[in-house]
Parts: C-alpha cells; sequence; structure tokens
RNA sequence: GGGGGCAUAGCUCAAUGGUAGAGCAUCGGACUCUUAAUCCGCAGGCUGAAGGUUCGAGUCCUUCUGCCCUCACCA
C-alpha cells in the first residue's frame, strides 16, 4: 500500500517518476482553486462525432485557405448560437500564449478545442489550462466555429478537468509501436490508435451481427457450464482446478458440445452458445488459451444445411463488417462470396498435396502408414494409430519403428509388420478407420495450409471424428465438413451422432486410444449417452472461431490482435 | 520444448570494444488560427537481470527473464 502512495510509485530520479510528480502537483494546484481534479459532477452532452455531422454541412468555401481569410479580415465567427458541452481525452496540447488547442477524443471520433483569453472564462483560463496536459480527460462548453485552416473546433467557455492524467501518452507521432507493451497496457494502446479500436468495434459487430443471424432464425441463445467434472467435447488437453466445498476436481471447458446436445435432448430444437473455451496447449498466432467459440445445434438437419448456413453468414458478416464479400488478409485476396468449394479430405489430398494414389491412402493402413511418413507425419504418431484399437495391450514401441522408417525403402516392409503385430486390424473395418486416420495426418501434413480461399472440406475419416453420424455409404467416413480460410480452421459442423450405442463404442475407441499413450482424447460420458438412450432428434451442429473469424473480417495477423488481453507471462 | 531475432531516456530510435546521443514528450522562456505548431534554453540513463573476458563492455562470451518469428504441440 504504501508503496503506491503518491511519491513512492517509482524511484525519484527516472524521467518518469518526474513527470508523474509533476502532474500530480498540477492535480494539487486545481484542487486549491477549488476544481477537483477527479471529480464527477460534470460530464460531455454531446459526442463529437454529433458535433462535427451538424455542421460538416456549414464548412466555408475558405475554409483550408487561411492567406484568403486573414485578407478579409475574419474573425471568430461561432456558426450559431447553440452551446455545446463536449468532453473526451486530450490527444494534445499546441499553446501560443494567449490561445491553446486542444484536441480531443472521445469513442466517436476527434474534435478540437479552441481556448482563448478573450473567450475563455477568465478564471478557468488562469487556474485550467496551465494545469491541463495531454492525456487529460477535459470537458469544455461554447459554440462551433471554423478555423481559418478549416478545422471545425469548439470556441471554449467554460473548461474542466474531469480526470487529471498522471502518466505521460507515449510518443504522438509513433505512437507505441512495441507490441508486447500493446498487449500489456491494452488501455494505452487502445487511448491513442483509433484503428485498434476500430478491430474490436468491428469484432463486437460480429458477435453482435452473429446473435441478429440466428436469433432471427428461431435459436435459442443458452448458456451451458464451464466448470466441467470431466473432459467433454472436444480432442484437447484442459485446464485444471479444484472446487473446495465439495472436495471435487474440475475442467475448465474445452467445449460447450455435449451439454448443447442435451438441450436439443431437451426439446430446445435450435440453440446456441457463443462464449469462452479453454484448452492447456501452445500459444501460436492462430492459438490462445482461451478463445471464443459460436456452437449451434439445428434439430432436423444435416451438415449440408449447415454449410449453405454458414455461407449465408459469412456474407452478411463481411458485408456488415468489411464492407464487401471481398476482403484481403495479409496482402492476399479472400472471396467470401458463396458457393465456396466443397473437397473431401480425400481429394484434397490428391490435388493440393499431390499424392496420386490418395483413394488408396483412405484404404489400405500400411501404405496410408508410409504415405504419412513420407509427408512428414511423426512415426510416433503413425504408430500410434495403429496401436490404437488395442489399447493397453500394445507396446509403446515408437521409437523403435522410427529408425525403419527413416530408409524409404524399408518403409513397406516396417509398415507391414506394425500391421501383423496389431492384429486386430484384420478386420476390414478397423483397417479402414485406421487408414482414414492416417489418411488425415496426410492431409494435415500436405494440404491444409493450401486452403486458402473459403473451402469447406468434408468426408472426414470417422476415427478423427468420435461425435459425427456415420456416413450411410461409407462406414469408415463421417458427414461432417470444416471451413478453412487462409489455411486457418474457422468452422467444423458435422451431423451429429445419435445413435446411443454406437456413441458408446466410439467413447470406447477414446479411451482405448488413451490407453495406448494419445494425450488428447475424450473421457467416456455416461450422462451424454443416457441422454442420446432419451433420443436426441436428427440435428446438426457447428462450432465457429470467433477469434478466427475476426482476424480474417479485419485482417489482423495473429489471434492476439483481436483478443482485447491476450494471455501474457508475468510482467 | 527446439531454432532464430529483439531488449538503450516516458515514447520512437542512434552509438567500430574507447567519455551513452537525437527527435518527440516533460520543465523554463517567447508567441492570440495551430493541427507532428515554431523558436530559444535546462534537465532527464545502474544500456532487461546476474556473472565472465578485457587496461576498458551498450557492444564480445555464459546464464537467466520477457517479447516477437518459426517448428513442435494443437479439431
Amino acid at each position: 500500500m504504501s508503496s503506491r502512495l503518491p511519491g513512492h510509485s517509482d524511484p525519484p530520479e527516472t524521467t518518469l517518476a518526474r513527470i508523474m510528480d509533476e502532474r500530480r502537483a498540477k492535480a494539487r494546484a486545481l484542487r486549491t482553486a477549488g476544481s477537483d481534479p477527479y471529480r464527477n459532477d460534470i460530464g460531455p452532452a454531446i459526442s463529437l462525432a454529433e458535433v462535427r455531422a451538424r455542421y460538416q454541412a456549414t464548412r466555408p468555401a475558405s475554409a483550408g485557405d487561411p492567406a484568403a481569410a486573414r485578407d478579409k479580415g475574419e474573425g471568430i465567427a461561432p456558426i450559431d448560437g447553440e452551446v455545446h458541452r463536449v468532453g473526451g481525452r486530450a490527444m494534445g496540447k499546441r499553446g501560443f500564449g494567449k490561445t491553446v488547442f486542444v484536441p480531443l477524443r472521445d469513442t466517436t471520433g476527434d474534435l478540437q478545442l479552441y481556448l482563448n483569453v478573450d473567450h475563455l472564462d477568465p478564471g478557468d483560463f488562469a487556474a485550467i489550462v496551465p494545469q491541463l496536459d495531454a492525456g487529460d480527460l477535459v470537458v469544455a462548453e461554447g459554440p462551433a466555429f471554423w478555423t481559418r485552416r478549416g478545422e471545425l473546433s469548439i470556441l471554449a467557455k467554460r473548461l474542466w478537468i474531469t480526470t487529471k492524467a498522471l502518466r505521460p501518452l507515449p510518443d504522438k507521432w509513433h505512437g507505441m509501436t512495441d507490441v508486447e507493451l500493446r498487449y500489456r497496457q491494452r488501455y494505452v494502446d487502445l487511448a491513442i490508435s483509433p484503428e485498434v479500436r476500430e478491430v474490436f468495434r468491428r469484432r463486437s459487430q460480429i458477435v453482435t451481427g452473429i446473435r441478429r443471424f440466428l436469433d432471427a432464425r428461431g435459436f435459442l441463445e443458452v448458456e451451458t457450464p464451464m466448470l466441467h467434472p470431466i473432459i467433454s467435447g472436444a480432442a484437447a488437453r484442459p485446464f485444471q482446478t479444484h472446487h473446495n466445498a465439495l472436495d471435487m476436481d474440475l475442467y475448465l471447458r474445452i467445449a460447450p458440445e455435449l451439454y448443447l446436445k442435451r438441450l436439443v435432448v431437451g426439446g430446445f430444437e435450435r440453440v446456441y452458445e457463443v462464449n469462452r473455451n479453454f484448452r492447456n496447449e501452445g500459444l501460436s498466432r492462430k492459438h490462445n488459451p482461451e478463445f471464443t467459440m459460436l456452437e449451434l445445434y439445428q434439430a432436423y438437419a444435416t451438415y449440408t444445411d449447415l454449410m449453405a448456413m454458414t455461407e449465408e453468414l459469412f456474407g452478411e458478416l463481411a458485408r456488415e463488417v468489411s464492407g464487401g464479400t471481398r476482403v484481403a488478409w495479409e496482402g492476399v485476396a479472400l472471396d467470401l462470396a458463396p458457393p465456396w468449394r466443397r473437397l473431401s479430405v480425400r481429394d484434397a489430398v490428391r490435388e493440393l498435396g499431390g499424392v496420386a494414389e490418395a483413394s488408396r491412402i483412405f484404404e489400405d493402413p500400411a501404405f496410408a502408414a508410409e504415405a504419412a511418413i513420407a509427408a512428414g507425419v511423426p512415426a510416433a504418431d503413425v504408430v500410434g494409430v495403429l496401436r490404437a484399437p488395442l489399447g493397453d495391450q500394445a507396446g509403446h514401441d515408437a521409437e523403435a519403428v522410427k529408425a525403419g522408417f527413416k530408409d524409404p525403402a524399408q518403409r513397406p516392409g516396417v509398415a507391414r509388420a506394425l500391421l501383423e503385430r496389431y492384429s486386430d486390424l484384420a478386420d476390414p473395418e478397423a483397417r479402414r478407420i485406421a487408414a482414414g486416420h492416417l489418411g488425415y495426418l496426410v492431409f494435415e501434413a500436405t494440404a491444409e495450409a493450401k486452403l486458402v480461399q473459403p473451402t469447406f472440406l468434408t468426408e472426414f475419416p470417422l476415427a478423427v471424428s468420435p461425435l459425427a453420424r456415420r456416413n450411410d455409404r461409407d462406414g469408415a467416413f463421417c458427414d461432417r465438413f470444416e471451413l478453412f480460410i487462409s489455411g486457418k480452421e474457422i468452422a467444423n459442423g458435422f451431423s451429429e451422432l445419435n445413435d446411443p450405442d454406437d456413441q458408446r463404442s466410439r467413447f470406447l475407441a477414446q479411451a482405448r486410444a488413451r490407453a495406448a499413450g494419445a494425450a488428447e482424447t475424450m473421457d467416456f460420458d455416461e450422462d451424454y449417452c443416457r441422454a442420446l438412450e432419451v433420443g436426441m432428434p436428427p440435428t446438426a451442429g457447428e462450432g465457429m472461431g470467433v477469434d478466427r473469424i475476426a482476424m480474417v473480417l479485419t485482417d489482423q495477423p495473429s489471434i492476439r490482435d483481436v483478443i482485447l488481453f491476450p494471455l501474457m507471462r508475468p510482467e
């Protein structure tokens, strides 16, 4: 506490401490003059943008031509008799002795104050103006006029400092360029950078637009638990926490999915939730440990219905937020106008991954294992997939086969040997499911980053989709899509699995995969199976990464640029 | 976790191994239409932290801390 008292917050010899001491002295001077430097008895009566809008049409023809204005000998002429009380942050202070200009900024925009000894209340001019610094929050009252240079200004009659700022603003020309400081001190970043405010204003528009879009289609917004007793709804590592009174370990949710589908069982046939998910994983330009996800579920719909609705939603958001469906991200032109390309995982591997025998990858696990290694998938992952059906009966021999995979000539033999060892893969369906899983790894390694224009990836292998409905024609695949834009996964949707017994077997497969060493798997959710036994209507569901949508629609390179306070290590 | 880069005044940046500087901001002065105002002047530093090499380190070496990029991880 004592270290936060005036004069003790920083070593007194630094420039910053001196500036802060000077500003504290100015606050004291204001108090001495009877003006509270942290007053709350006055505020603006009109926004800066409203003032600007009101007088836009009155701009004189001579404005902007100071020489002409001087020749005519014009004095200061208020545009009309109306007095406006405006307020905002003083972004600077340009003094000319008996005249001072103060550019103000509020939520809506900028407007300049003109403080002049002949017009401002003499007491205010003597007591307030000398104590005013850039960064202070200010209210002023007076009529509007046009300066000779054509700048709309408030000819201040009265002036108040409503909040005395103790810290100086960053360099007025360069601003705050250190990204670390921008993230850590977002309040400063926002205060001085209109373009940063604009990004977050547009992010807010996106969230509002999503709600309006879904509300208009009969969806009900709900809130489901963030504290989960088990890991459910996605394959990801969770944050762990503990409830003291119940002495119960809990996880922060990695996805709301299974709760939302319980609501569909309960009869809410169209529900959605926009809220945070938490995943205890690495950070990158595309990943923040807490991120905002939209999840929606619609009964009596299929994944193809949701693809169409997603196109429609994006079109609406792009028009509202980006001014159209043609946007640029990192200098690359993106065309968001529907319809978007539909591409199966298999065809993506063939066309974008350059794998001629893509079909065989999804049939033959030995061939798929070879292709995965050739594509650069770690041997441990390949072994993990082949071993997954066996659970903890399997040996942990990834290292042993790694060497064998290094030599391309030995790969087919090593792959076959693995298959023989894991004899459960003799079952034809198990073989296809393993091949599908490996094929998906090949997709990720070779094709994913090349999906720049909006593309719906379809026909996902069952093994990587534990909650999706099995395809009616080919049980090794499921009725699922993912939306990719700029190489980023933006959305993931599927026709939901509502066969309780099939769901049980999928959960068991997850448990076996975990026993075999997989790090990110779902827990068996017995209550969810019970819900499915009560009966969930045929339903399609989808999750969308709101942060990533914001990145695309505001042309921001990092997820941290669309999250107000991204996770940082302590200073 | 691996690799690469960055860290100097409040802010933005300089400084071959040889006395740490500039612009802006601050402070003092001049100035009644400026808008990166202008002009004059004064201040402001444990060079992220700790070790080491050297006659001498902002600079070279080691370790640590933080941030960025990249890879790994990651529906």
